[in-house]
DNA sequence: TATTGTTATACTCTATAACTATA
DNA sequence: TATAGTTATAGAGTATAACAATA
């Protein structure tokens, strides 16, 4: 194959549409092909662990703020809604990997808190996890890895 | 706000899980994020057309390869189900966009085609589409984006 | 009256496979 | 028996909003 599959889309259309410049479109097309390519890999690591990205998301925000949560602080944390957070509390929770205690100060809330399985599951998980990333980004050398965060840096100052 | 959100969630990390290299985490993550927030902008767009982003696939690809289709070819171009494509071929049809035809040589298949109001549509919304993309990749000089495209090239070198 | 967390409903979208017509 | 296109079913996942308890 001479050229790959955007550098033929842009070919077409350069050909039924001259005047149009679509160089930013391949760019974008190309950043979202590799993003959905990368989620599919992600999401079938998560799955042979047993998990959903939803779920791993909640998992990690836990473990990494260290310490419990509100399912209000989950959802804002993760970008779900709450409705999302909390069906997937419940299947958390049915798995042992988290638990719920009441709240001390207001009783309508409560803090949810990893178990000491549900810690040893996403230590476990996210090393891997981890290892996969470093390896999606191997074609690239330590140096233009640093190139691409900076160019994401300045496309996404927010984010 | 010192750090982004990215950045702070590395930081996190790095204090629950200092073995932990997550750099390359940091970067996938904000590919994912960017890739996402353009997903959402992307839609938004198509949906003031009155198109998703499905049709709007399918409606690029019959302009762009400017010849009638039949819907086998559709679906493999566009990494459609046979199914998804019917659908959505349907509600184009409704819309005046596209048109079958009776193959001559095959009378189980059809050749798809762009309308005349097809064709004008597609104009239309792929030429405000690639001025959006230029906006979205504006925040990087010419030369910035030419280093995106080469990363990403490195990256997914068959897409 | 507003807010927290849960639950129930509805919606969008797709893949899968059953189905028909034809090869 | 295989293939092209359509249709119907079911599934996954979410947002939305109704709900109950509390502030």
């Amino acid at each position: 194959m001479p050229i790959d599959k955007v550098a033929n889309v842009l070919l077409q259309w350069s050909l039924v549409r001259p005047d149009l410049d679509c160089t930013s479109m391949g760019i974008i097309g190309r950043v979202r092909r590799t993003s959905g390519e990368w989620q599919k890999k992600i999401d079938g690591f998560f799955k042979l662990k047993g998990l959903s990205s939803t779920e791993f998301d909640i998992l990690a925000t836990l473990r990494r703020v260290n310490q419990p949560a509100t399912p209000t602080e989950i959802y804002r944390s993760t970008m779900l809604s709450s409705g999302a957070v909390s069906t997937n509390l419940e299947k958390l929770v049915q798995a042992g990997w988290v638990a719920r205690t009441a709240s001390d100060e207001d009783r309508r809330s409560c803090k949810v808190y990893l178990t000491e399985q549900g810690i040893a599951l996403v230590d476990d998980v996210v090393t891997q996890h981890v290892a996969n990333m470093d390896d999606l980004l191997s074609p690239l050398s330590a140096s233009e890895q640093q190139q691409l965060q900076q160019l994401l840096e300045k496309l996404m100052p927010e984010s």
